[in-house]
DNA sequence: GCTGCTTTTCACATTTTGGTAACATTATTC
DNA sequence: GAATAATGTTACCAAAATGTGAAAAGCAGC
């Protein structure tokens, strides 16, 4: 049985000691004191989840809560907050913000496990619906240097030069395939944001679509819909 | 903005009340007070997300559970147990089989709101994932790609073009195949008013009837009554 | 502040759409 | 089997949605 991966990001030495006691030997556990070592940790270490305190020494929680949200490898990540603070403001905040779970201090060991094998176990299953391919009809991608590549008939390849937001604009596609994207939700996935000066994402679908050349035209208008990313014919 | 169906299986009638009170504003919301009742409620509502109380008096919640998740249609969805009961071992044979969220009563009302937003708009997310289009006739209907394909003689399958009115059309006969929809429904589900310039409907379903094909003679004309989606020969 | 890039906005071209009228056809009633 | 009512179908065109070049606005590095 392989053991989750868990990132815990906690200052506190009382609790540091809790968790180590209790987790490390059920699960491969990385616990980090601050939001500067969570961080590096991350470019080497692909935690299946994440608890969280909310104060720590270098910064808030939500931060590094926005900051896992914004990488696409982290942005299914279940995420626990594990805090002494117990406002119930600050639950609901946390929930709407997208946290899978929200602890106080002190905590049962026991239902911790719990809670953390319940939300990696649906994790999982869910990650598995949400595989984003690394190609695409003729595109090929490269998540790490976030870049595209087309291959032409004699298997070489060319690059296609995206601007960053034409990559992300095409991944959020990339991990929507076949399903129709309205404008709203590609500005929440690309730009983060809900309201839209309405010819902008239009606009940049125009020009993704000329950088792809013929493969654009998978890149399908649902008029009154949205766009669509689909390998069907037209 | 459309609000969540929850269903609540709960006997105890302060915490009736208090479910009654916090929640049916914010979600359209089914309140049971027994197994029995729950799984006749079950044929044709639909839940979002299910709250359950442990102990009831014709049965075990957990029973109640493993019926819900061996039901294909219910076996996604979030089910919150809300229980008197804070037996750690309880908890966790809980989560272990499969549980989203466990509160024990006394709760407050913004976290139960706060957990239920949380489970209910992730798993919107994830059944999207899951998602399959529809079949009727030959007709495959996909709500997430927002097109409709039909299968040919080969089981190729060929887009039948739609323009979202007609699409809107169809996915309102969709959900109610087998039932007469008078012009004042139709009206009502798709343009969403009730009043209108009395051959607009009937001009649409006969571009609808022409796209579709062979299939279209699926969409029959009830004389005085409005027009049913059916397999059916009458 | 300049330079070179990306992003956004604007303006206009083009396409799609959907309501209506008018007429044809079919169903219902007596 | 008319007379009448209900439904089917076509054509039309205005309004809405979308595509896109070019100008304007941001923005990082110097």
């Amino acid at each position: 049985m392989k053991k989750y991966k868990i990132l815990a990001v906690e200052d506190e030495p009382t609790t540091q000691a809790l968790l180590q006691r209790c987790l490390a030997f059920s699960y491969d556990l990385v616990l980090v004191p601050s939001l500067e070592r969570a961080k590096e940790i991350l470019n080497h270490f692909k935690p299946d989840l994440v608890l969280l305190d909310l104060y720590l020494p270098d910064g808030n929680g939500f931060d590094f809560f926005s900051f896992l949200k914004d990488r696409t490898q982290s942005s299914r990540t279940p995420v626990i907050f594990l805090t002494l603070e117990s406002d119930i403001k600050v639950k609901v905040k946390s929930f709407s913000a997208g946290a899978y779970d929200y602890i106080t201090k002190p905590f049962d060991n026991t239902e911790l496990m719990a809670r953390i094998d319940a939300h990696c176990a649906r994790s999982a299953e869910v990650s598995s619906a949400f595989y984003t391919p690394e190609i695409f009809a003729d595109l090929l991608f490269n998540r790490e240097s976030l870049q595209v590549h087309r291959i032409d008939g004699n298997g070489q390849k060319e690059l296609v030069s995206l601007s960053p937001t034409e990559f992300k604009l095409l991944q959020c596609f990339m991990s929507h395939i076949g399903k129709t994207l309205s404008r709203e939700q590609i500005a929440k996935e690309v730009w983060n944001k809900s309201h839209f000066q309405s010819r902008t994402i239009d606009r940049h679908i125009s020009s993704l679509r000329k950088k792809l050349g013929p493969t654009g035209a998978y890149l399908k208008t649902i008029s009154h819909g949205g766009y669509l990313l689909s390998l069907e014919e037209r």
